[in-house]
DNA sequence: GTGGTCTAGACCACC
DNA sequence: GTGGTCTAGACCACA
């Protein structure tokens, strides 16, 4: 359970994108309330201020939104989190490619081996 | 050019993968014979009894096969190589699949992402 | 010579207007390297966080930019720079208009003021 | 509806501020009976000496006048609340003239703006 | 209670 | 030296 940073990166940097992926995948559900800012820190076992520059990062990018005194909120606007949700899964898209092309699969190959392998190994299919 | 490595995992592991990737890419092609272990060494930029353990790995796994004096190749036999590149290819399947599905993109939709969103910034799809 | 802040707002956001202005003005030039931020925060008697707080503000806004290890500099598009100006100037324009409506002056009679009174009291017309 | 103060400055001084602008922008017309101290003093939540004090210097100024029984009113000299009509307009002019210089505004300039980007943001030209 | 701001002081990478 | 990051701890307004 013990959250673990990347020491190479900016801790608040990983905490954005870890956020961003729990607004995308729906585990922050579109206008939820977020847990405080405080809860937040202690959850992921970082300091309040590191928390809160990670959370003014994502208010700057809409994807959360503050009501004064009430707490943070996740945006509302779906197209919004619909788009930064392709934006994660292209990122994705390109390192699948990448790392099929570094070991000599073209494109095709890479697309039918996704069908023909996909799902093994415990990855459901569905 | 300076090969970066993770300070998390041997050395020599990591040395395994990056040759192995060679193998199956067609970098050395099947029955090249390999630079010997000091050039290698050097190119990689480690200590030679660390490359040594590597290639010794690879010829565990029939990858490579060694001439006694002449130098080590790459095996011949295009099956092994070709069930090698298969299990890579797996390993890459399966963090797509993961990683798409921690931003709550299924197999179905990821599928269809890679076929959609392929190819885009500057990855050839060709 | 002690820089005065409005107790209602934030340091941080008044400190932006002011360095702001310092560009828009012309005191620190296009392309201009800025004091370090700790001179600054020595010069305006505030903490280097709450200095770094402005600065990274600025940069969002793309008035400035940093460079690693080498300090931050004015940005070099004038067109961004005359773009903000504007703003500001805009502002002013409505501050005075609003101002002179308060009064019962008309825009056609602030405008005349303006070019009537314009330049008493110290305030050169050139 | 609430008025504020500014705390730096005494109450007494806003308020003959506010009241002179309800004059010489014709709110409270040339020679009309103002309504009753307590009157005034509720309406802008003041202790009624406070208002008797802003009034007494506004009868100083004679922009008002008393008839002893009778109430306050605003005074018939239409050139005095002409002439603290121009002091005002003034004063905004010097402020319009010395905020632009700020941001590197010279006087022509100043007076070109206000003829082109009056007007907007709702603020009416007319 | 909530978020927001500020300070002091420390450590880091980079060059 | 430079900017960047992180923490600890404090105080504030709001309601």
């Amino acid at each position: 359970m013990e959250p673990i940073f990347d020491n190479e990166r900016p801790i608040y940097i990983q905490l954005v994108e870890m956020i961003r992926i729990d607004i995308v995948s729906g585990k922050f559900e579109k206008g939820q309330r977020l847990p405080s800012v405080r809860e937040l820190a202690l959850t992921m076992k970082v300091n309040p201020n590191t928390m809160q520059k990670a959370l003014a990062e994502l208010e700057n990018e809409k994807l959360i939104y503050t009501e004064r005194t009430n707490g943070k909120y996740v945006t509302e606007d779906e197209a919004l989190i619909e788009k930064v949700k392709k934006e994660l899964a292209q990122e994705k898209v390109n390192q699948y490619l990448r790392s099929m092309k570094s070991i000599g699969i073209s494109y095709q190959t890479a697309v039918k081996y996704l069908q023909e392998l996909g799902g093994e190994d415990g990855i459901s299919k569905v």
